[in-house]
RNA sequence: UCCCGGGUAGCUCAAUCGGCAGAGCGGGUGGCUGUUAACCACUAGGUUGCAGGUUCGAGUCCUGCCCCGGGAGCCA
């Protein structure tokens, strides 16, 4: 009978004496004289396995091309280690070679790469530790947000990709088209006719599914998306990706204190999820990327968030003692160095900022009785700033058909908008996570772009 | 898009005032009975981002462009 195949992680829970097949790509092989060892990686998990080759065992031609980052498998017995850095590894009876990796021309050492290089071998990268790492968590929080909301009664819905309103204040938005643009069909003024488009009209590619899952939250109660997110915006900094993933649920009969305690309760839930499923990794991440990661992770898990009214904001940084580049003044939005100063200094954990001028926000935003400020929320938290934004919707049809005409916004484009507010209109709310931003806070990785398999950025679409 | 900083061997970096382009790691070869980013010896490896210019002479100075990073704006 053939040795049962397993992953890494599966043979480091077999009792030692078994014999078994492990398949996966070299990290490093060690010689000495008369013995060589291997270290064995597969991704399911951090630890390789290490593989003990006895003289004899392996013909040399075989073994020499065992080299880093070549695929092998590796049957053979699980003894224990006389060494103390694995409790057990594998002594090989039999080795096949998959793929070998010519190591003149492979691109990944043994040793570490900067971040900026692995970005330029981004099909090779998640063979490292730390892009492994980065995968498996990803992975965890994305099961950890399902398993959330569908505990509470949420549906998972899914939005469009492709929409025809490119007004909803996101930002710039990709066009969606069909037609020839070298020689596109033109009316006869002149304009490019797009009724003759595939969808007879401008489309783009979406940068929220927020309005549709209103939609849906207006029907089926607690709904919520998880799917891509697109902005053409021509954003360069570590925090920002043209391509990324939002968490959005929309619940009906929810007001802003209840979004907020529900923001917070998600964080903290998948928070505690990572922590208690992907140990291994964050151990890596608080060792060799970030050494505050865990203490605040369990921080964040436990302590109640700060909450604050956009007016109080503007008071507390007022009377700090230090110097603005751009001083706090109520009615402009918060700056970067606002926020971090509210998160990371006055406060030291998650911040909700609620109630925002209504110059500053969304049309959809529910208006205040103060007629001044909109049933905004923002979370803040250290390092990466705003993580989740959202607010209460306005749900009467005549002042949300005000606020569309005062942001000079065409009526027509939101009419089935408006009709959710014609007819059985609730009260309701929800908030928008960036996916990536909550992994970076997770890792403790500084740039976006190293937290997400394949980033899209301004100029930089290969893979 | 704006403001800074950078681009030299496969990778990470050094090169004084403008004066012979180097090191570590990685690779190759050999050695070493149990290694852990193994170790020891030897060895190969360069269009100094691209295009011009100044100069007896440019990695170094000047101009333009490209790319990367940090900060800002926009936002999640």
């Amino acid at each position: 009978m053939e040795p049962k195949w397993v992953s890494v992680k599966e043979a480091y829970t077999m009792p030692v004496g078994s014999v078994l097949t492990v398949r996966g790509w070299v990290r490093s092989r060690r010689d000495s004289k008369g013995i060589s060892f291997i270290e064995l990686n597969d991704g399911s998990r951090f630890k390789s396995l290490q593989i003990v080759v006895e003289a004899g065992v392996v013909p040399e031609e075989t073994l020499k091309q065992v080299t880093t980052g070549a695929c092998i498998e590796a049957t053979g017995v699980l003894v224990e280690s006389p060494a103390p850095k694995q409790p057990v590894e594998l002594k090989l009876q039999r080795l096949r070679l998959f793929g070998a990796a010519d190591p003149e021309t492979y691109p990944l050492q043994k040793k570490g790469h900067t971040f900026e290089y692995l970005r330029e071998i981004a099909h090779l990268r998640a063979r490292g530790n730390t892009f492994g790492a980065v995968f498996r968590v990803r992975h965890a929080l994305a099961y950890a947000i399902h398993q959330f909301f569908h505990e509470r009664g949420f549906y998972y819905i899914h939005t469009p990709i492709i929409t025809a309103s490119d007004c909803e204040g996101a930002g710039a938005m990709f066009r969606v088209t069909t037609l020839d643009i070298e020689n596109p069909p033109r009316l006869p003024n002149g304009a490019i006719d797009w009724s003759q488009d595939f969808f007879g009209k401008p489309t783009y590619l979406t940068v929220s599914g927020q309005l549709e899952a209103e939609a849906l939250a207006l029907a089926l109660g607690k709904v919520y998306t998880f799917g891509p997110t697109f902005r053409a915006e021509n954003s360069n900094t570590p925090r920002h990706l043209a391509e990324f993933w939002m968490v959005e649920p929309e619940m009906a009969f929810y007001e802003l204190e209840d979004n907020a305690q529900l923001a917070e309760d998600f964080l903290k839930a998948i928070i505690r999820y990572v922590l208690e499923n992907c140990q291994e990794d964050l151990e890596f991440f608080h060792q060799r990327i970030d050494n505050t990661v865990l203490e605040t992770l369990e921080h964040v898990a436990t302590a109640p968030f700060e909450r604050i009214t956009y007016t109080e904001a503007i008071q507390i940084l007022q009377k700090a003692n230090r110097s603005w580049e751009f001083p706090p003044v109520w009615g402009n939005d918060l700056q970067t160095e606002h926020e971090r100063y509210l998160t990371e200094e006055a406060f030291r954990k998650p911040v909700i900022v609620t109630d925002y001028p209504r110059q500053i926000k969304a049309f959809y935003m529910r208006l205040n009785d103060d007629g001044q400020t909109v049933r905004a929320m923002d979370v803040l938290v250290p390092r990466v700033g705003e993580i989740i934004g959202g607010s209460q919707r306005e749900e009467r049809y005549e002042v949300l058909l005000q606020r569309i005409r005062e942001m000079g916004l065409r009526e027509e484009d939101y009419w089935w908008y408006l009709d959710l507010r014609r007819y059985g209109s609730a009260p309701h709310s929800g908030f928008g996570l960036g996916f990536e931003r909550m992994l970076m806070y997770i890792t403790g990785m500084k740039n976006i772009r190293d937290v997400i398999p394949f980033p899209r950025t301004p100029g930089n679409a290969e893979f």
